[in-house]
DNA sequence: GTCTATACTTCGATAGAC
DNA sequence: GTCTATCGAAGTATAGAC
């Protein structure tokens, strides 16, 4: 393998402008999809040449990277401060349903689909945050008296969070019948649980 | 507005050609997602010169059209024809947990977040078949004996819809945990359900 | 350490040859 | 009716000027 092992190129750490350009992918991933963060794109968003991506990311693959673990890290660590105060049923759902999180990570999970540099990574923080969760809806499920082998908790966890994306996932596109009414009786069921 | 109303090109109705194009671009958009669906390469794996896309079909967009909707077309008759046949909540489930026809949905719903063409399309058939799916699905639940305020059918859609979604993504980029346990849990209950 | 000038590739799309 | 030659725009990435 003659890969060349570092193509003698130049990053930078901690600079304004790199958070800048992080900022920009961001935004346009959300507003238009990963197709639409292109280098000159990025560039043209953040009011900078389309060249200092390259400079600060060697390549698009990287920039998507730093992009995934600021947010990924971010909402972790939200996460698990929040459930340290609150480890509520309610809690955890109002987490789960948060719409920018769901089509943030939607957008990702549809990305890593074809590129395999970015799919270990989000791989890894897929079960780093399902298992987070688990814990969490483990304990929430045992205080609200449900045994286990009557609703398995990965069963809930995986139910709620499948809920949670094609809600988010609909809503882009406009499809909207029936979310309301779901949403209305997923309350219930938790109002009836916690009391 | 000035835009061209018919660029006075032409294009072919019922071609060999034209069906390896479309069986192509679809098979492209599956392995490796729709950024993938490049005339090129839609071309190249067909076996034919990349403009002849542009000759069977005006543009990208009009190509993932007609992707879109002869494999739609073909999902919901599908779905009537199975239901009509065998209308039971068992059924339902594996019509919905085909994972085939999840990751070719998820991957149309990414694209229609960022092109606008495509997006009315798409919602369309999805409400359609949303709607074909509650008829059946409320059928099946009142058979079951389950009471519509204890679940709401539209819940039951939704809940039963996301987790295949989740279920097939998190698939494709390698994350299975809790999977199996999962399906089982869904099984048994539905074995519970109908006896 | 920060950015620009520039190379090279691939894109969608059209005009027009067979 | 079917396909080819070709264009201009946009893509990633590098070499080298400040």
């Amino acid at each position: 393998m003659t890969t060349v092992p570092q193509p003698r190129r130049i990053g930078a750490p901690d600079s304004k402008t790199r958070a800048q350009l992080l900022d920009a992918a961001e935004q346009l991933l959300l507003e238009e999809g990963y197709a639409a963060v292109t280098s000159r794109r990025v560039g043209a968003k953040a009011g900078l040449k389309p060249q200092l991506v390259h400079y600060y990311f060697r390549t698009m693959d990287d920039l998507f990277l730093e992009v995934f673990r600021r947010r990924a890290d971010e909402s972790l660590a939200h996460f698990e401060r929040t459930v340290a105060e609150d480890n509520s049923l309610r809690t955890l759902w109002r987490l789960n349903a948060d719409p920018r999180g769901a089509a943030f990570m939607t957008e990702f999970m549809a990305l890593a689909n074809h590129r395999k540099s970015i799919r270990t990574e989000i791989a890894s923080y897929a079960e780093r945050s399902r298992a987070a969760q688990l814990v969490a809806l483990t304990a929430a499920l045992g205080e609200a008296g449900i045994p286990e082998d009557q609703l398995p908790p990965i069963a809930a966890l995986l139910l709620m969070t499948g809920l949670s994306q094609i809600l988010a996932l609909e809503r882009v596109i406009g499809v909207t019948a029936g979310h309301e009414a779901t949403v209305c009786y997923v309350q219930s069921v938790i109002d009836q649980l916690e009391r």
